[in-house]
DNA sequence: GCCGTTTTCGGCCCGACTGTTTTCAGTCG
């Protein structure tokens, strides 16, 4: 039982007992119990197996550590159950049309009866929904819209991917004379690996001016809402984008409601209650009185914190650092040296030896490793030993004729299915960076997964894990990775943890990248996995993941000289 | 359902947009 299966135990239980008109503020605990067993980095399963004290996590009370030992041994809990037997999964799919939301559903489920999406088409096109008490011809026509929508709608968007985009509209608006500033805020700011639409934020008094200027905008498919303050369209690539405007003396405090994440600024808020404040995104108000809110840093002063980075605010742990003046001093894409994991045309790179040592030369690096794959990835043309002795001569060559950096001759061994490295311990010996990988039997049980990655780790040329878990995000699951277990080896052999910095990838995530750093004293390395000169410029997604985890430069190994 | 040196009960963030409504509920950010 990972824990995300816990957690979407949670996820669909909130979204029943909404249903049900449950108190809104019990379903928010649900939802919070998820997040926070989502955000855990430890197994909840093995707590509850060690027999730890389940309250002592936030939103976690008697009820909810008792509910999440049940779903632990039994899979399920007995309410879940009760309630999945009443609503039919179709429900739940009719809360995915934007619009419907949980009291909209349940008076389609009572008074119709309607229990898929197909019945809930059926029904609107036959006119049968105008006229419930709620519902209308508009309605009933977006209703089917929404569905239709569903069919196509594309699922989260990496951020590499929405970032040319977010960045193109972001300058065309600024350009605009009665824009002050314009950021992208949302999961962008906070930079998780992908975002569900973007979020632009615009200062101005002309809020006509710059909503005309968005729906004209060329990546702009359609204007789905508009009002005084705020639009939102959809952009021709799928993805939507919410744009607010508001004005300029309200700047920090509007970024700082847009930037989010939801959860934290719950918390943001609460703490101005609890001084006698009131925060929105329009500033900090005593009574009626204004007294902040022109900049972000004014909205924390006023809650008695420092300015909280963007990618820490996912209402974790960012408080209580904050409070205790602990916060971390993230590390910076400037602070890195070098890139210990990249590819060339030996494998299956689009660059040669000397393209890939140039490219990473102008990109600022004082040091990389070639690691090209070994011969187990056949589909990549992977190295025997043989051809992998030729292939470093031939990097020894190249790196002798170009000066001011310096190059590895590495290889990134796989670690094979049955426990043993793809390549023998002779020639690792003679290479000077090995990072092992997992690429093939990625479902294997969690024994034989920790088996390999033990092998590996234990293996006295093995420099570094990459991709540990081999997740692609919204893809493919990752493997069944004992963290405890592998990251004790890890830190007892002096072996160090990736976060591959592939839009992908990012993996380590977040979460694991704190553990292993914090927790483990586990060296880090953020290697971008290059198979191109241009594939170098994903560092910055994973210093933006390592930023997430809480890294500084001092946990990441290459921010340090090559010794 | 959780939580607390102001509370162990009574709060729980705050506001915009839409459509249905005759004054506002629902949904969403
Ligand atoms: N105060 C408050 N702010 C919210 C609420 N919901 C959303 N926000 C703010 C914080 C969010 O980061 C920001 C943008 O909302 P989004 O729905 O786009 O979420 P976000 O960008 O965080 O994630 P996403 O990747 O879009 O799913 O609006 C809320 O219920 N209360
Ligand atoms: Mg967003
Ligand atoms: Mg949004
Ligand atoms: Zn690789």
């Amino acid at each position: 039982m990972t824990n995300a299966e816990v957690a979407a135990c949670f996820e669909e239980l909130a979204d029943l007992l909404e249903l049900e008109g449950a108190n809104p503020f019990r379903v928010r605990a649900y939802r919070n119990a998820a997040r926070t067993v989502a955000g855990l980095a430890e197994s909840v399963e093995t707590l509850v197996d060690e027999g730890a004290d389940l309250t002592e996590l936030p939103g976690i009370g008697k009820d909810l550590a008792e509910k999440i030992a049940c779903i632990v041994h039994t899979g399920t809990l007995p309410q879940l159950e009760e309630l999945r037997a009443k609503y039919p999964t179709g429900v739940l799919d009719m809360l995915k049309i934007p619009g419907l939301g949980p009291k909209k559903v349940a008076v389609l489920f009572r008074e119709l009866g309607i229990q898929t999406l197909e019945e809930l088409r059926a029904a609107a096109e036959a006119g049968r929904i105008a006229g419930l008490r709620g519902f209308g011809k508009k309605t009933e026509q977006s209703i089917l819209e929404g569905i239709e929508h569903l069919q196509t709608a594309i699922a989260r968007v990496y951020l590499a991917e929405a970032m040319p985009v977010a960045e193109a509209i972001r300058e065309d608006i600024a350009s605009l004379d009665c824009v002050d500033k314009a950021e992208i805020a949302g999961s962008f700011r906070r930079r998780k690996e992908t975002v569900g639409d973007l979020d632009l934020l615009v200062t101005s008094t002309d809020s006509e001016r710059v909503m005309d200027r968005l729906a004209e905008n060329e990546f702009v498919e359609k204007v789905l809402q508009r009002g005084e303050t705020k639009q939102r369209v959809r952009l021709r690539m799928g993805l939507e984008m919410d744009l607010r405007v508001v004005a300029p003396e309200s700047y920090g405090a509007a970024l700082a409601y847009f930037t989010g994440s939801k959860e934290h600024n719950i918390v943001v808020r609460r703490r101005g209650q609890e001084r006698g404040l009131k925060i929105n995104e329009y500033g900090v108000f005593r009574g009626e009185k204004r007294v902040g809110g022109k900049t972000e840093e004014e909205v924390y002063a006023a809650i008695d914190l420092p300015w909280i980075p963007p990618e820490l605010r996912e209402a974790r742990r960012e408080f209580e650092w904050a409070e205790q003046g602990r916060l971390p001093k993230l590390i910076e894409l400037r602070d890195i040296r070098g890139d210990l994991h990249m590819h060339t045309t030996a494998t299956d790179g689009t660059a040669t030896i000397e393209e890939m040592i140039q490219g990473a030369k102008a990109r600022g690096l004082r040091y990389i490793a070639i690691t090209d794959h070994s011969k187990r990835v056949t589909m990549a043309n992977g190295l025997d030993a043989t051809r992998l002795r030729k292939h470093w001569k031939d990097i020894d060559r190249v790196r002798g004729r170009i000066s001011g950096i310096d190059v590895l001759c590495g290889v990134e061994c796989d670690i094979l299915e049955d426990a043993t490295m793809d390549l023998p311990d002779d020639v690792l010996a003679e290479a000077e960076f090995v990072v092992a990988v997992l690429h093939y039997g990625l479902k294997l049980p969690r024994e034989q997964i920790t088996r390999r990655l033990l092998t590996a780790i234990e293996n006295p040329y093995v420099d570094a894990i990459g991709h540990l878990t081999g997740r692609l995000i919204g893809r493919r699951p990752g493997a069944d990775v004992d963290y405890d277990t592998i990251m004790k080896a890890a830190a007892d052999n002096g072996v160090m943890l990736e976060i591959n910095a592939h839009p992908s990838r990012l993996d380590l995530d977040d979460l694991h990248a704190m553990q292993a750093a914090y927790d483990y004293g586990i060296p880090i390395l953020i290697n971008t996995d290059a198979h191109s000169v241009g594939g170098l410029d994903v560092m910055q997604f994973g210093v933006f993941q390592a930023r997430r985890g809480g890294l500084e430069k001092r946990h990441v190994a290459n921010t340090k000289p090559l010794k």
